[in-house]
DNA sequence: TATGATAATGTAAGCGCTATCATTCGAAAA
DNA sequence: TTTTCGAATGATAGCGCTTACATTATCATA
């Protein structure tokens, strides 16, 4: 195993100036910087994460906080977290929202180095944690929209941009007679969603009075339920579905009645969730880059804690309109 | 922060006397043991495991060794093993057989403390490593049948078990003409379930000559060419895959053609999948706790670095039948 | 050439543990 | 009482890094 020391040797410098470099810092002469790079490739040396975290007092952990649904549908953006975390011997602590204490515990005993937080809804739960956070002023990092406009750093994905795609394709598809199943109606996604697409509907020239909007809640069942309600006498020629799995209710309903998509009535949703493309149909959806978000919510939690200033405020990914089956070919 | 050094205070013991009871070593007086534990929980003392791991020379990493297929399919399995190694600061390295040569370097490169090992065919691939891992006496667990019946230990699933209770299922349900596509024909766990559902069909007196099998390979394209070319003129009551993914290449097709599912023909699998519950009609298939057997084989490899003689050599998980509405319910 | 000021590098004290070796304790044997 | 020898505990040197703080090199200015 080759050593810091090592390294030093070899190259006539100290531990310290070796040190430096391997963490990039300002103060070393690149001709120094050369020299002692070329040692660590010669050793191929790899720096110990253990010795590294423990010496510099760090806890190399770091909260995410989801929401509380199956955590089987964040498994991309985990495991984009977890990728970058890996790399530097960070650890991840997943906690959800609706045990906001636990989360709380984690600050009080000092265990984590910072939060990724994705919310949703729950705003007296995060309300209660963020003043925890601020009066230590950890590092936090958002993904999706940041708690109260707070000025916290963000990654969020292009809702707006997303639906509006959805629309014009809709458009495009000749589909007239839409049902959009929303979110609850203070659920920033949806409401981010429902207002592109209206907007791309009406770029198009559709009238939108004539949408149907029906408040959801993102769950199977509801998207059930409500299938049950408005497409019982036919009359629609699609729908579209803030979140693939109210879709997934609405897919339900419609097999289990016979009603043929989307021969009879288009579906699409919104999320490429993992089980979208083994619907029957395979459902037309928007995609959110899940797995890039994570990556990148990880690096720039990780920069924050060492002050690195290149963070931006907002880091936007846009969406990707999957086209498959459940909406009509013509 | 509580350091060993404050327990030590608080108890009148020294560090080394502290650290022998934190790692269970029997040298210690029972009633100092006492004390000592009295005074970790009075200042709520948790050990750093960063420095313990720097401090006596492990990696505190392990490896984990997948076929390649898509790792979605293995992620309750890795959220196992990472839930238990989060748990004590290890770090998982996730490496794919195809690629063996990446998890020879990291033998090489000292990187890792053992290795945890599911493997399905490669047999020479697996041959090259396990004679590298045991050159240098390194730890490894396997999942599923070790290789070429080596000692090392195993947490496997009862494959065969699993693939009877399903014959028994589909005897009562009085299923006659049934077929079965099978896995690559040198596949473990394809021929394991192979051996258990003809064994449970002769316990219930079936004529086994009458059972199709036909060779498949675990694949969801596979399973829809197979399910085309016997399910086309009709004549089966059901369809048991020895995977889900298998099973939902034969769904797709019977969907797309208007076979109705389970009314016509029943269809069945194996794994319980993420995706098998979301299928239409979700899947009636065996459920392997995936999550347990990670936790396991994370567990009893710690157990084997540790050098804790207790790890059984061969730990096996029972399934369960999970019903879902693939299956007639006449 | 002497003088600061600043840039570049070095020295060494930890970080919180483990593990080796040394020391002391306590009870049975002499 | 003294000796002996495990059993129990203590002292301490690291593990591989980071990071004050101290020191030296460099160079424009007086």
């Amino acid at each position: 195993m080759v050593r810091l020391e090592d390294v030093a040797e070899d190259s006539g410098f100290s531990r310290a100036t070796v040190s430096r470099v391997i963490n990039e810092e300002s103060k070393v002469k690149p001709e120094t910087v050369e020299k002692i790079k070329a040692s660590m490739e010669k050793l191929g040396y790899r720096p110990n994460m253990l010795a590294r975290a423990l010496s510099s007092g760090k806890k190399n952990s770091i909260a995410v906080l989801l929401p509380d649904v199956t955590t089987l549908y964040y498994t991309r953006l985990l495991r984009g977290i977890n990728d970058v975390a890996q790399d530097v011997y960070y650890h991840t602590i997943v906690k959800s929202i609706s045990k906001i204490e636990n989360a709380a515990d984690l600050i009080d005993s000092n265990m984590v180095d910072g939060f990724i937080i994705r919310h949703s809804r729950s705003f007296e739960k995060i309300d209660f944690l963020m003043k925890k956070i601020n009066k230590k002023n950890m590092p936090v990092i958002f993904i999706g929209r940041p708690f109260n406009d707070s000025e916290s750093p963000s990654v969020i994905v292009d809702n707006v941009g997303g639906a509006r795609k959805m629309a014009h394709y809709f458009f495009s598809k000749n589909y007239r007679k839409i049902l959009f199943v929303t979110g609850k109606n203070d659920n920033i996604d949806s409401n981010d969603r429902k207002y592109g697409f209206r907007m791309g509907l009406l770029e198009c020239g559709f009238d939108v009075n004539s949408l149907v909007e029906v408040e959801g809640d993102f769950t199977r069942e509801k998207g059930y339920e409500i299938a049950k309600k408005y497409m019982k006498n036919g009359g629609f020629d699609a729908v579209f579905a803030a979140n693939d799995e109210s879709a997934m209710g609405v897919l339900l309903y419609l097999n289990e009645n016979s009603i043929k998509v989307p021969e009879e009535v288009s579906v699409a949703g919104f999320d490429d969730a993992f089980f979208a493309e083994y619907l029957w149909p395979p459902l037309t959806t928007v995609r959110q880059p899940m797995y890039e978000i994570g990556q990148t919510a990880m690096k720039n939690i990780l920069k924050i804690i060492d002050r690195d200033p290149s963070v931006k405020n907002e880091t936007i990914f846009s969406t990707e309109l999957v086209i498959r089956k459940s909406c009509s070919r013509e």
